[in-house]
DNA sequence: ATTGTAATGTTATAATATAACGCAAATTGG
DNA sequence: CCAATTTGCGTTATATTATAACATTACAAT
């Protein structure tokens, strides 16, 4: 079987062990860059542990100053060049509606990322529901329009903060 | 029969005369803003139009510059104060990945905006496609999200500029 | 006219992102 | 192994996008 993770975590609050989900992260990477051929160096490695630190997308300056904090050299080229070295090999998204980037969920299999991110929390998760992605294509193609990428992205209450206050 | 033109001008270049589509999103701003009892200073309108130069998204300093040009005392607040009136009474939209800005074609009606943009000719057609609407609410329904706000944008090519060059 | 509110002007600065250049580390081909 | 080459990173500077805060003007209602 695959190493990815049975279910996503979508909006499960606190109430998993997100360890689990940055090792698997890593793995992942890690195999994919060595299949690519191309290297995840130790920066590009932090900066993805940095992104995957939980659920919700993070700025690329939020990432910039945790590095600072740990003592390395950094300007805000280190980090979009990580980023951008992420981005590239499928292993993050970029959320426009913030400004901010994500691990992938499963960085293996080509998909499109549509994204439901909550307005309280500030959690973000990546669904990949063929309807969606169905009806984009037939809407597309019914205009004679070429889809070569897309952004989709939902924002409002996820169920936990949909709860009333107590 | 309500002032909307009958169909968009998504993807069709120069053939279509623009002062049209310039001329009915003003009326419809007017009116709209009569019915709210909002005001559309002369600012706004101008700001308005500018937005409305064409179909491509406009950016707020692209938009400055030319209020510069014409002899305006302007700062960035200036163009985005209008902006976001403008955004809040649904007259514009804002395209998240290209953090620009495009004239809405339905102020009247409540929606989403859903937008295909050209990469190549950079025009941007605003689409409503039932289907996506839909299978994005019950793809969203099915996860228990609610949703308060969506981005929907694609990116690729239009009919045009898939066209082979001569 | 007076007063309160909304809109705009103005200055400053925050937040996000990239260009350009040089050095160092890793990889490759001999 | 060494030289050549490529790739990654450090560094400085700057571009681009957006907002905060406060002063002033225009407008609307009485």
């Amino acid at each position: 079987m695959a190493s990815s993770t049975a279910e996503n975590h979508p909006f499960s609050g606190e109430t998993h062990d997100h360890r689990h989900c940055v090792k698997t992260a890593l793995y992942a990477a890690t195999t994919l860059c060595e299949r690519q051929g191309v290297r995840l160096t130790a920066l590009r490695r932090r900066v993805l542990e940095l992104v995957w630190r939980g659920h919700q997308p993070r700025g690329a300056y939020d990432i910039l100053e945790e590095l600072q904090r740990e003592g390395r050299r950094a300007a805000p080229p280190t980090v979009y060049r990580a980023l951008e070295f992420l981005r590239l090999h499928g292993l993050i998204h970029r959320i426009e509606s913030l400004n901010a980037f994500i691990g992938c969920v499963a960085p293996d299999e080509p998909h499109n990322g549509h994204f439901m991110i909550c307005n309280s929390c500030g959690a973000a998760a990546e669904v990949n529901d063929n309807a969606i992605g169905d009806a984009v294509a037939q809407s597309a193609s019914h205009s004679g329009f070429v889809i070569e990428q897309q952004t989709i992205e939902l924002r409002g209450l996820c169920p936990a903060c949909q709860e009333p206050s107590p």
